[in-house]
RNA sequence: GGGAGCUUAGCUCAGUUGGGAGAGCAACUGCCCUACAAGCAGUGGGUCACAGGUUCGAGCCCUGUAGCUCCCACCA
């Protein structure tokens, strides 16, 4: 092995490895139990970001564990074509080079979308392959392929034949400048600081009598077809069904009555544009109002605006607020913050607005879908997140599906220009099926993105068509993602799911953080505070960054990044490089022999049976989708009980000149780490499938290795215990050393006063190595070992270390006297739980036994300490 | 308006069936000893936000309060 660890020596070789034998594979096998997890397919037009370097280690290290298990582990992964995230890209290009969307042709465009795809739409794949993310790449999909398309139009012509998909003329949220319709979800609310303006519209008839409404938006005013006021409003009643004029375009309109108007909320009077805002879209169809729509698609005004038409809404406002002025309808201005609806892409204002669309009626989806998660057919984890999703489905109101977008799936639905026909179909129509015409044309607009990857569990499989693969892997077994897209995403395929396979899409939903920058911001673009993944790797190795992003994570909570955790992360690495590169140095021109072959002494047994429990509950913790548990679990083993203690306790043995004990030693050492590599594999693939390639025990790859499983019988309890007490001994007389300021290399004689002589004396060899001493004297009584010795009182012994001058007699009563303390605090901790009758009563009698045994030790090293107090004099 | 999360060592955070407060980093002391100075050994450091309650026992469960963060809805 080379001598220092070097990532970059070896991550992309082995991965190549691992692809170029297949290891990713998962095809169907019926002796094995599958366990599927659906990539959230990244968009086409994306770079690697921590966010996807976070869910991507998630599943990775998931599916890898599953894989070692046993399991057929499935990790299939894909693209998204991200309709408007795309398109906008496009624009921006083709803006760049000073040419508008609307220059070309829908074909032209296309034409370029998919050159796009093909150029960038792999950038991401290589990059995820960086990481290491062992998916099955022979199933790469993509939301535009043709497996996926199909399952689009399958499913709109089914929702559509339901009646679940219909076309209508409602109120949207119009982005201005994608020039599309958006869902609801699609929408970011900004808190804005504007106005208030108190406008005068004048009663019909009247020079002086009038109402006062208050709006934020005096643009729309050109669309106003009534003023509301509420029914039970005494100043207001008696206007009730007269109308007033609106101002500038001076046309009466009229007064209705509505409980939308709140009285206590701004004059208590309501201009009502239906067609520009949602409540008073309701209030107009409540009170048959005309529609007005004022607004062009990109954001102007249009003829209805009069001598302001074609101007930007934004100038508009200026300027109608200037003619009121002028008119002496404008009665006060106050300052208002209010928040307003932005495009999730491009962040412009949205623009509500009627326009026809088509929508998912979302009611009778809603329904099943909030029971499936009811039944626990889906969990969520942590539990807490399905209330966000409960709260949004019970809430959800009609999706609206179409975007005037090109880049996407065309709305399989096609109009006939002679007789009107409405054709919603599977296969492109020829002909009109009515009326026999081929004058045919298909509904130019194409579907929302997120309609396709709703799909994504069972389109990716093969739906609609009955497949084996659909039948083995779906419903797939956990989801992983961020808890931003549970409204976009993880909602809409599991009403999805119900709905075309009449199964959830997923047992699990495993939802993660956001990975923050070091000050806990939100890592975005505009902030330029984003940290490269690919720079990190390349810095520190994919393992290392792996590691630092699940180091420590609860389940659910955002992260920091900081560059510290991955330089702790590639230590860790570097430890596990450089005990391998111990264990395999010793291995070397040796024949290896089974743990069971050797003679195991109480060292031996010591790291067996920690590599059991490790193993116990790194597995339990993973099961258990706890990633941060399960990792700091084998961190602990692999760093503190093997490198710190076990690798230590092997070198006399491996350095001296007895054949047996060396053969003892390297075969536990070669037993412990192969296990512990396996143990680490999910979490730092690259590094422990390189040093697994140098062990004499390897079989083929460590991804496709059985991980280990734990083995009661390798769990030997009384002999592990008693060798803590051992490292009690030696715990101790480092502590001394440093207490008393004695060099930690010079050697010392060791006194000890027990009563297990044989274990301390069987384990003389350790003592002495690890403890820094020379010798060991068995005593009958701390005296014996003079009067200038330094004591320290451990469970099974009382160990003194003669320091000649070092030691200054009050300076070893003052700590032997707070160790007195420690010693007494506990007695009465344990003392008066065993006093306390409730605690004798009530808790569990392991508890109490354990309670007593402390208390008859600590009681045990009272007296010695006193002892050792007596005898300082 | 509704809901969620966070508040634990100087910093970043774990602590998932309630049973002696932990890690990493930082600090301090001493060590280049043939796996590793990206290291080793040792030390110091906490009223677990606050106030109540349940319990033999609360960082953990319940109620309330405060501060911070986020989500949803409303916002004429």
């Amino acid at each position: 092995m080379e001598k220092s660890y070097d990532p970059k020596s070896f991550e992309d070789e082995i991965y190549k490895q691992w692809e170029s034998e297949g290891c990713f594979r998962a095809e169907r096998d019926d002796n094995k139990v599958p366990f599927t997890i659906m990539m959230p397919p990244p968009n086409i037009t994306g770079q690697l970001h921590m966010g996807h370097a976070l869910d991507e280690t998630y599943q990775d290290t998931l599916i890898r564990f599953k894989r070692m298990q046993g399991y057929c582990a499935l990790w299939l992964p894909g693209t998204d074509h991200a309709s408007i995230a795309t398109e906008v890209k496009i624009v921006e290009q083709l803006k760049k080079q000073g040419i508008e969307k609307e220059s070309l042709t829908r074909e032209q465009f296309l034409k370029l979308a998919w050159d796009w795809k093909e150029k960038y739409g792999g950038r991401i794949v290589t990059q995820l392959k960086k990481l290491g993310s062992s998916c099955d790449w022979s199933r790469l999909a993509f939301t535009m392929d043709e497996k996926c398309s199909r399952a689009v139009r399958e499913v709109f012509v089914n929702l559509y034949n339901k009646g679940l998909i219909y076309h209508g003329n409602r109120i949207i949220n119009w982005c201005p400048q994608c020039r599309t319709a958006l869902s609801d979800a699609e929408v970011e609310y900004v808190d804005e600081n504007s106005h208030f303006w108190h406008l005068k519209y004048f009663i019909e008839g009247s020079d002086t009598e009038g109402l006062i409404v208050a709006t934020t938006r005096p643009e729309t005013m050109f669309g106003d077809t009534a003023v509301a006021v509420n029914p039970a409003d005494e100043r207001y009643k008696k206007y009730i069904g007269k109308n007033v004029i609106l101002p500038i375009v001076n046309k009466p309109i009229p007064v209705v009555a509505d409980e939308h108007a709140d009285m206590e909320y701004g004059t208590g009077v309501v201009k009502i544009t239906p067609a520009h805002d949602p409540n008073d879209f309701e209030v107009g169809l409540r009170h048959n109002l005309p529609v007005v729509k004022v607004m062009n698609e990109d954001g102007t005004m249009n003829e209805l605006a009069g001598k302001y038409c074609g101007m930007d809404r934004y100038e508009c406002r200026k300027a109608v607020v200037e003619e009121l002025k002028a008119l002496g309808n404008l009665v006060k201005t106050e300052p208002h913050t209010h928040s307003v609806g932005h495009c999730y892409r491009c962040h412009t204002a949205i623009e509500p607005m009627v326009s026809k669309q088509w929508f998912v009626k979302m009611k009778p989806l809603a329904r099943p879908a909030i029971n499936a998660v009811l039944d626990k057919k889906t969990s969520f984890i942590p539990e807490r997140f399905a209330k966000i999703y409960f709260n949004w489905m019970e809430n959800v109101k009609d999706w609206c599906i179409s975007r005037q977008l090109w880049w996407g799936h065309r709305i399989p639905i096609w109009y006939c220009d002679d007789c009107g026909e409405v054709i919603c179909a599977k296969e492109d129509p020829t002909v009109c099926p009515k009326c026999g015409s081929s004058h045919i044309h298909q509904d130019e607009d194409v579907l929302d993105t997120w309609f396709s990857s709703a799909l994504w569990p069972f389109s990716t499989l093969g739906f609609p068509d009955d497949t084996s693969d659909l039948e083995y892997f779906y419903p797939t077994d956990v989801l992983v993602t961020g808890y931003d897209i549970i409204f976009f995403w993880v909602a809409r395929m599991i009403f999805s799911g119900i709905e075309h396979m009449r199964k959830v899409p997923f047992r699990y939903v495993l939802m993660h953080g956001i990975v923050r920058d070091e000050q806990g911001r939100k890592m975005s673009k505009s902030l330029g505070n984003g940290i490269d993944p690919l720079v990190i790797i390349d810095k520190y190795g994919a393992d290392a960054l792996r590691f630092s992003l699940l180091q420590g994570v609860a389940t659910g909570n955002d992260i920091r990044y900081s560059d510290a955790k991955v330089q702790s992360a590639a230590a860790f690495i570097n430890k596990v490089w450089n005990a391998s590169r111990y264990v395999l140095s010793n291995c070397e021109g040796r024949q290896i022999k089974d743990i069971k072959e050797v003679k195991l002494n109480h060292a031996d047994k010591w790291i067996i049976s920690k590599l059991q429990s490790a193993i116990r509950d790194v597995t339990l913790a993973l099961n258990k989708f706890e990633l941060g548990i399960a990792l700091e679990t084998a961190h602990d083993f692999m760093w503190d009980d093997f490198c710190d203690w076990y690798i230590e306790l092997t070198k006399s043995a491996l350095w001296g000149d007895d054949e047996n004990k060396k053969d003892g030693a390297i075969a536990v050492l070669v037993y412990v780490l192969d296990s512990a590599l396996k143990l680490l594999h999910p979490f730092i693939p690259f590094v422990t499938e390189k040093i697994y390639s140098e062990m004499p025990t390897a079989k083929g790859r460590i991804m496709l290795a059985a991980y280990p499983r734990y083995n009661s019988r390798l769990t030997y309890r009384k002999e592990a215990a008693a060798f803590e007490g051992v490292m009690d001994i030696i715990k101790a007389v480092r502590a001394l050393k440093t207490e008393t300021g004695c060099a930690p290399s010079k050697k010392v004689t060791l006194y000890i006063v027990t009563e297990s002589k044989r274990l301390i004396s069987a384990n003389e060899n350790c003592i002495l190595r690890l403890a820094g001493a020379s010798a060991i004297k068995f005593v009958s009584s701390p005296e014996a070992a003079g009067e200038n010795a330094a004591a320290k009182v451990v469970s099974c012994a009382t160990v003194l270390v003669p320091m000649g001058d070092l030691v200054d007699a009050d300076k070893e009563r003052a700590r032997l006297e707070g160790e007195l303390d420690k010693v007494l605090a506990e007695i009465r901790r344990a003392d008066g739980k065993l006093h306390n009758s409730g605690f004798m009563a009530k808790a569990p009698k392991k508890l109490v036994d354990e309670e007593r045994a402390k208390l008859d030790k600590y009681l045990e090293m009272k007296e010695r300490i006193e002892k050792q107090l007596s005898a300082l004099g």
